[in-house]
DNA sequence: CAAGCATATATCCGCTATGCGTATTAGTTA
DNA sequence: TAACTAATACGCATAGCGGATATATGCTTG
């Protein structure tokens, strides 16, 4: 490519006005824990390209809608206004992503209490649940299976987004106060370790796990107790951000 | 918002060849460490909005073109075709963040080694190094500076792209390997540690990072040392990534 | 050419975090 | 009341790290 051809390449683009520009949505990765499973809820395709396989929940972004404010719209939209904590991850620019047209998508990761898990489900009959698979361990796309166990292929490019997603959430969980998305306000101790041992899809330590919790400063003991357990109950804790030490360094926020 | 509402809003928005798309840019922080100091390249504008403000070097994604393709193609044109490591970053889409019309801009940090930040301020005399203030250490946006000491006022959001880009880079400076892209292919342990020291602007134990390097087996030795020096000469090290450890695990490479 | 110097490299010590096992406690159930 | 389960507390060995110190090596200088 000469020096003068990517000039007038560069003068062509400058006014995009006149110029066909990428559509712009945004997809959701809405992520549970529902028996302790990491579960994506996802949308079956009903006609072209890749009719019958399953999508993550999206939507174009609107001229006068901020990135942020699409993928509020998209999680009220399609998974019955339930509560998530929203995180931007990543944005897919493939020019052959979507064979209709030129979509560049930016990649959400909603986080679910179980409850707001249930809800979703129970308010927006059309999510199908879809559990990640534990081998999901390692590098590249991840496999998804409905709860009958037969394999959900995902359409487009989403079993990347979902492997970045738990890269991503993985790599973060003990460095940054995610986890918490998951739970209820009040929690034993235990229900936090299983969060992060069903992220991880590891097994964790329990008076390392304890110690570490609770060195960081992040949680709250409320003196009360859980209760209906047949066992001895455990504590219940609230997350309290620690002003000195930022519960999410590297976190999103950008806007 | 009634639900019917909300509904025939995401209909109007189905199909948006019929509707009004915004536009798609990508911006570049150039970032290289002359003499050890943060520095990012930055053009300074000669027009309005912000006329006489600095801003990140960026340019439209064409319509066939790929994200990354686009960011390749900005270094190339605006830094006169030097070497970068190229890292997506994250993608800022607030509606008035330009006056001009709505742009949604994905932005990328590209890590220059000291040869190629030479070369790119050689080759492209437009742009203009700004060294980021020490003190940007905590949250909020930047405070760039010209060499002669004078204050750079960042256009538009870049303060906060520049301010991510050094948050994003400092959290995955030791987990990932990143900090080999501003060395050049042969280093000592004494540069490495220099580099880490500039970003994170502050001092480390020399003994333990040298150990924790040469743990990461990140570090192949060569057998050959520098030379000119009026000490002792380093031995100098090549990168090697290591298969069993994945050097980024958390790195884009999304496409 | 020998002494001095600056820095790389190696070794040692103490503190802290962590893995892991074990004892104790507090509820429920038989 | 005894057995059982899981929470909580404690003890201990190990690994990693900050920090200081000692040794090695090449250049400079008188």
């Amino acid at each position: 490519m000469s020096r003068t051809e990517s000039e007038a390449a560069f003068l062509a683009r400058y006014d995009p006005a006149d110029y066909a520009r990428p559509a712009v949505a945004v997809d959701l990765m809405l992520l549970g824990l529902p028996g302790g499973r990491p579960t994506i809820l996802l949308l079956q395709r009903d006609r072209h390209p890749h009719a019958g396989r399953h999508a993550l929940p999206g939507g174009f972004v609107g001229i006068d809608e901020a990135l942020d404010a699409a993928a509020a719209r998209v999680l009220h939209e399609k998974a019955g206004g339930a509560r998530a904590h929203l995180e931007q991850l990543y944005t897919f620019g493939a020019v052959e992503r979507d064979p209709r047209m030129r979509i560049i998508t930016v990649a959400y990761l909603a986080l679910l209490t179980e409850a707001a898990f249930a809800e979703a489900l129970a308010r927006a009959p059309a999510l199908h649940p879809g559990t990640i698979a534990a081998s999901s361990a390692g590098e590249g796309p991840v496999t998804v299976h409905a709860i009958d166990g037969a394999a959900l292929p995902l359409a487009f490019d989403h079993a990347e987004i979902v492997a970045l997603a738990l890269r991503r959430l993985r790599g973060k969980l003990d460095t940054s106060a995610v986890g918490f998305s998951l739970l209820p306000e009040l929690f034993t101790l235990r229900q936090l370790q299983d969060v992060h041992e069903a992220i991880l899809g590891t097994r964790l330590n329990k008076p390392a796990f304890r110690r570490r919790m609770l060195d960081r400063g992040w949680l709250e003991p409320t003196g009360r107790f859980e209760t209906g357990t047949s066992y001895r109950p455990a504590e219940l804790y609230r997350f309290r951000p620690n002003p000195s030490h930022p519960p999410s360094p590297t976190l999103s926020q950008g806007e």
